[in-house]
DNA sequence: GCAAGGTC
């Protein structure tokens, strides 16, 4: 059968639905030997010209095919030293787990004359796209290998991707093995050197492996800068000016346009000036709609996030539940950037299948019957996979526990998007008092829209205003100096710290999660719960610059207040000894590009984009940046008295 | 005994 076509996706899930899709329900379906989640599709589809009709067999690896490896004569750990991993060789070997799936795709090319890969469309998925193609090679060497594009798996869109395949991307390709290769490199010479420098050390440090990585490093590093910025906080007093003003029996408060000053002496020469003037004059008023924002389609990264502050579950537990909800499946792929929907996606009949549900059923049914918005496009796109949504209506009768609270919040949240804003109309009052300007605030919450379905944010009506005119005066009934003093920010929080590595570009969606339980893992860092147990991101008072001191500097990215929750309380990550003596070790030597900071993964990132826009190739790329990792190896080993005195003073506790 | 990236 000379017009057979292999198809080839990442992962047995998209092979199924492929397969469904273009044969038109008539499959056959096979197991593979050695293999128990892989399997054969058989069918007949027309791909168009130049193929034409043909008989195809799709079937699937389970990720990445193939491993880089050192030779064995480098697996011990002394000799050859760890430095001379930056040059030794490296071989490519399919896993021991993987060989099944490679023999089954070498045989099923033998009878193909063409390959099509289906993997995801993502920098990995072309990577494991060229695995894909090596496996194919062994089976047939005058294969012709195509790839199919697509970022869902509806069936128009299915198709097209059939009938209009391109080439696999090159770029792509060079970009992944260069990562593949820097990581092994550095990561093996790094431990190496790290276990090996500091376990002589004798006492805790004996036993254990002191890891790095190009990942777990940076996240150590960020958890470690807050704990500093706890520590040395230094409290400094502030005096703020406060009006009250009692009118048809309801009590306004204005604040102060200046917020607060740190100087007494200038706020109480203000303040005098309020009284002396004793009138206060409206120089504002204005009424407004407002709206409240339903949220974005939800991405991997906000999940994670989402779920630790509403339902009180890490990270780590919330994707292994998703994953399992998906393997089910009742939602989508989990692992995914994008938060916006692609236009062919059939958003209606997904909501028409919530419709039966006795809690949400009837918001549902709202938005088919006139309710329906299509949903806000945030601003990442993978063009792999559609932001994370319910597929298919399962009763939470039939789930567990966590899996009950995960998949409500994924339905929740979907039908959310596909609602209005909430709409509301504000009110400013501002007046001018002295020489200074108060305001006050008020809000009315006229239409709840999507916060009707979505009960973990919150948005309440305040206190009602009384009727203020333009330019009238009056006498404030009370005004006076309040007092305060800034307080430290709290110990960093998993949301802020998948944050952090999400706005520093430290992991990947379906990675980050493992780094931060492989830095609790070998104890670089623990977690505690947070007293108080609120899920608000920690209410800092402090102004940037003038509170905490002692900070790292640079990485700090935005934190994110969240609304509502459930009970529990939130964990906060504190660093252990070790992981203190380590960043504190690597930062004392000095280089800007410390291994504790995200600078230097943060430019792998940078220069692996230039390799797939065609601006920079592979082997500069590999050799420039084994260069710098080189050069902070080489300073290391020189100052290795630095590391083992940063581990003296913490993890032995030992006096400088 | 080591990395990070896929996926089950």
């Amino acid at each position: 059968m000379a017009r057979k076509i292999l198809c080839v996706a990442e992962k047995p899930a998209i092979a199924k639905s492929v397969a469904q899709h273009l044969s038109g329900g008539q499959v056959t379906t096979r197991s593979i030997t050695g293999n128990p989640y892989v399997k054969n599709y058989d069918f007949d589809f027309n791909f168009g010209p130049p193929w034409g009709n043909c008989s195809v067999t799709m079937t699937s690896v389970l990720g990445h095919l193939t491993e880089l490896k050192f030779p064995a004569q480098y697996n011990q750990w002394h000799s050859p030293p760890p430095w001379s991993l930056f040059d030794a060789p490296v071989e490519d070997v399919v896993n021991q787990d993987k060989k099944a799936i490679a023999d089954n795709i070498a045989q099923q090319a033998r009878y193909s004359r063409a390959l099509f890969v289906w993997t995801d469309c993502d920098r990995e998925g072309e990577h494991i796209g060229s695995e894909v193609r090596r496996a194919a090679f062994q089976g047939n060497r005058s294969l012709e290998v195509k790839r199919a594009q697509f970022n869902n798996t509806e069936r128009a869109h299915v198709v097209r991707a059939a009938q209009n395949a391109i080439n696999l991307d090159e770029r792509q390709v060079n970009a992944v093995a260069a990562r593949i290769e820097l990581d092994l490199r550095i990561g093996y010479a790094f431990t190496r050197f790290n276990t090996l420098t500091l376990q002589v050390m004798g006492g805790d440090l004996s036993e254990r492996v002191i890891s790095y990585g190009s990942c777990q490093f940076p996240t150590l590093g960020f958890v470690v800068d807050r704990y500093f910025r706890v520590k040395n906080f230094v409290p400094e007093k502030f005096w703020s000016i406060k009006v009250m003003h009692l009118r048809d029996d309801m009590e306004v408060t204005f604040s102060w346009r200046r917020h607060r000053l740190f100087d007494r002496v200038s706020v109480v020469i203000l303040f005098e000036r309020c009284l002396t003037a004793r009138m206060a004059k409206v120089t504002k008023l204005q009424k407004k709609p407002t709206s409240k924002w339903r949220p974005l389609p939800l991405t991997t990264v906000e999940l994670q996030k989402l779920g630790s502050m509403y339902l009180r579950m890490d990270s780590q537990r919330v994707m292994k539940i998703a994953e399992d909800l998906y393997n089910k499946g009742w939602i989508s792929y989990p692992r995914t950037e994008t938060d916006s929907f692609d236009k062919g996606i059939d958003l209606r009949n997904l909501i028409e299948k919530q419709v039966q549900d006795n809690a949400w059923g009837p918001y549902a049914q709202g938005l088919l019957a006139g309710g329906f918005k299509w949903p806000r496009s945030g601003r990442n796109n993978d063009q792999a996979h559609p932001p994370i949504h319910p597929v298919n209506y399962v009763s939470l009768a039939a789930l567990s526990g966590d899996d009950r609270r995960v998949y409500e919040f994924v339905v929740r949240r979907f039908l959310a998007c596909c609602s209005e804003d909430a709409k509301g109309e504000s009110t400013i009052v501002e007046i001018e008092y002295g020489d200074e300007t108060f305001f006050t605030n008020g809000l009315i919450v006229l239409e709840r829209n999507y916060l009707d379905v979505y009960p973990y944010e919150k948005w309440t009506s305040s206190q009602p205003l009384p009727r203020f005119n333009m330019h009238e005066t009056f006498e404030p009934t009370e005004a006076n100096i309040t007092e305060g003093e800034t307080t430290a920010p709290g110990y960093l929080t998993e949301p802020e710290l998948i944050s952090l590595m999400d706005a520093n570009g430290i992991g990947t969606d379906a990675t980050m999660a493992e780094h931060i339980a492989k830095i609790k893992d070998r104890e670089y860092v623990m977690t505690q719960a947070r007293a108080g147990g609120t899920a608000q991101a920690n209410s800092t008072n402090s102004r940037g610059g003038r509170g905490g001191r002692g900070g790292r500097g640079g990485a700090q990215g935005g934190s994110n207040a969240g609304n509502g929750g459930g009970g529990g309380s939130v964990q906060q990550f504190i660093p252990t000894t070790l992981g203190v003596a380590l960043i504190e070790g690597y930062d004392g030597i000095g280089l800007e590009t410390s291994l504790g900071k995200p600078f230097l993964r943060k430019e792998m990132e940078i220069k692996m984009k230039e390799i797939c826009a065609g601006t920079k190739s592979r082997h500069d790329f590999v050799q420039e940046t084994l260069e710098q990792y080189r050069e902070v190896f080489v300073r290391t080993q020189q100052q290795v008295g630095v590391l083992r005195a940063a581990c003296r003073k913490y993890v032995f506790g030992d006096q400088p």
